[in-house]
RNA sequence: GCGCCUGUAGCUCAGUUGGAUAGAGCAACGGACUUCUAAUCCGUAGGUCGGGCGUUCGAAUCGCCCCAGGCGCGCCA
């Protein structure tokens, strides 16, 4: 309803411009920075200044005076130099609130949009648990999926596990490393090692649950035991001199600790909020001939060269300034690229038509190299990337330095029991994803009480409070109608309406501009102007009447609250 | 060297398809609990929007040139 309130605000200013100057116009509205300037606002008389060789004021004067206004507003006023600002009707901000208190999700109404979307985002490769930076991704990415999805969007979201490749042998290496570390070897780790503590807890794990394979494992290598053993010498027993029955129990090894590894990623991101629909992994995709055709069908189209052994994806003909790279190794192996181009393809032949990735600053390199072969492949502006930017933590004033493989890192799972995942969420969501991120761990630590989402939680757990102290009284805030609400005239109260009636432009900005965090704000800012409310108001008094609208007011004000928590992953405590 | 991101209040950040006195939280200072939750409210103070030039009726926003920080430029993933 919100929306068609402004498709007809928009026709009304077209035929008064058209009747008074018989043009045809193209108004855009927004909503003012501040209250005092309207619901609505358009700044259409600057842009008709220099056409109609007359100043902007009076511009904005004619229309305001002309204007045919439709039920849902009140009044226009030319303000500024030449700004017309809308105000809503009382009558249509209480059709707004019966609205929202019967079913608030009206407010995530916001048109159809066709296709079926895809965002796909963290996608860490499965070497060890999760860091920050996933979990700026985590949060960003299941906040947007959830606006989306509220808004209308047929989106579902991905992971793609890159389950196969280098780094899982070195994954599978330092582990059966950590194996033997357990039962007294001393080991060395290679420069590729993965180091961390969780290879060692996974050992015992290991050698606890799983005694055949433990057992295998120490029998094929008993005779070859001795001295320090590293990695290199584990990788060449296994998988370059390795036989059949070596290779066997290699694979099963890996198998074992990648399913582990991907199990304590789930986990960890259901905990943090996180339900990611899909978990993709690269060896289904590698199992099939997809890559293959992929290949074939790169070189049918001409992008392919083969250059010393190895061939490579010639760029210049989609884009000159992205440099070729290769897809098949001098060795015959793909490259991580040729299979990614593969796993692109594969989404859409999954039937997605927009598909977006959520990537670190550090495959930045890569997003031109993909968008070169899917325009190869004739998938053109289906596919596209959001860059987040990266995440420092800080502590002690410091920088943390993390690097997955030395095992130095602060895991989400850690932030989580530090800070709470309410916290956490609210912390990386309420900023532009280009934006770099410092993410102050003492801070966090110790001043959560002061924290921004404890300020709009509040508001809900306040709300909830006065609901409780209502019922008890023995009023029934749910029978609250359209009626009721006729009570409040108050501008504080009718503010607040005011306030609600913007979450569909806010939610429909987010969408469009792929952005989470604009939700984060504007919850803020209901929290803002219902706080204020609370304090100068009683809102259970006296007047019978009365109490009925502020508390069905209130009712509103808490589903909405609620429902922007909810798209962000945030819980909305009835006390606090 | 080339490419991308960032630079706004003491701190962390919004605002950047050009528009109204540049906003919020925290920190600082002064007030407010006999009340439905003081994790709150009211008030004060705080700015060469990194710098310069340009385009415009109008620039934090657009263009060019600098400065500073981060990241990327592999037959790694």
């Amino acid at each position: 309803m919100i929306f068609e309130a402004r498709d007809e605000l928009v026709k009304a200013i077209k035929e008064a411009a058209h009747s008074l100057w018989k043009i045809d116009v193209k108004p855009e509205l927004t909503i003012p920075d501040n209250l005092q300037f309207g619901d609505l606002s358009s700044n259409l008389p600057f842009q008709l200044a220099r056409e109609l060789r007359r100043p902007p004021k009076e511009i904005a004067s004619e229309i305001a005076g002309r204007i045919e206004l439709p039920a849902a507003f009140s009044t226009v006023r030319p303000e500024g130099a030449g700004f017309l600002n809308f105000y809503y009707s009382d009558v249509f901000l209480r059709e707004v609130l019966a609205q929202v208190a019967a079913e608030p999700r009206i407010l995530g109404r916001i048109g159809s949009h066709k296709g079926k979307y895809q965002i796909e985002y963290v996608s860490a490769n499965p070497t060890g648990p999760l860091n920050v930076v996933s979990a700026r991704a985590a949060a960003v990415g299941s906040s947007l999926v959830n606006i989306l999805r509220f808004a209308g969007y047929d989106v579902r979201s991905e992971y793609y596990l890159n389950d196969a490749g280098n780094q899982i042998k070195e994954l599978t290496v330092s582990f059966i490393l950590r194996v033997l570390e357990l039962k007294g070897f001393s080991i060395e780790f290679g420069m590729d090692g993965y180091r961390g503590d969780y290879l060692a807890d996974e050992a015992v794990f290991f050698t606890d649950t799983e005694p055949e394979k433990t057992g295998q494992l120490f029998k094929l290598l008993s005779d070859n035991l001795g001295g320090t053993i590293t990695s290199e010498w584990v990788t060449g027993f296994f998988t370059i001199t390795g036989n059949e029955e070596k290779k066997r129990l290699f694979s099963a090894l890996r198998e074992w600790i990648v399913d582990r590894m991907i199990a304590g990623i789930r986990e960890t991101l259901e905990a943090f909020g996180t339900n990611i629909d899909e978990y993709y992994r690269e060896t289904r995709l590698r199992a099939g001939k997809k890559v293959d055709e992929t290949l074939e069908l790169l070189r049918k189209k001409g992008g392919t060269i083969i250059q010393d052994g190895a061939e490579w994806f010639d760029t210049s003909k989609v884009d000159p300034n992205e440099q070729a790279f290769v897809l098949v190794k001098s060795d015959g192996e793909w490259t991580y690229g040729a299979v990614d181009i593969a796993y692109h393809r594969d989404k859409i032949a999954r039937g997605f038509d927009h598909i977006y990735d959520i990537w670190g600053p550090d495959h930045h390199g890569h997003i031109g190299r993909m968008k070169a072969a899917m325009k190869t492949l004739g998938f053109c502006g289906v596919f596209d990337v959001l860059t987040l930017q990266q995440v420092n933590l800080l502590e002690g004033g410091e920088k943390v330095k993390m690097s997955k493989r030395s095992g130095n890192i602060v895991t989400l799972a850690e932030l989580l029991a530090d800070v709470g995942a309410d916290v956490a969420r609210f912390f990386f969501t309420a900023r532009r994803m280009e934006a770099h991120l410092d993410f102050d761990l003492d801070l966090a630590r110790k001043e959560t009480d002061e924290n921004p989402v404890f300020y709009i939680q509040y508001a809900h757990a306040r709300i909830c409070g006065i609901l409780e102290h209502a019922r008890i009284s023995g009023r029934d805030v749910r029978s609250a109608g359209k009626r009721d609400f006729a009570m409040l005239v108050h501008p504080e109260e009718m503010a607040l309406a005011r306030k609600i009636a913007q979450l569909p432009y806010v939610l429909s900005k987010c969408a469009l501009e792929m952005s989470a965090h604009y939700l984060c704000f504007y919850l803020l800012e209901l929290a803002q102007t219902f706080h204020p409310f609370y304090a100068k108001h009683r809102i259970v008094g006296p007047d019978e009447e009365l109490t009925t609208a502020r508390l069905a007011l209130c009712h509103s004000i808490k589903q909405t609250l609620s429902l922007g928590l909810d798209m962000l992953g945030i819980s909305s405590p009835e006390n606090m």
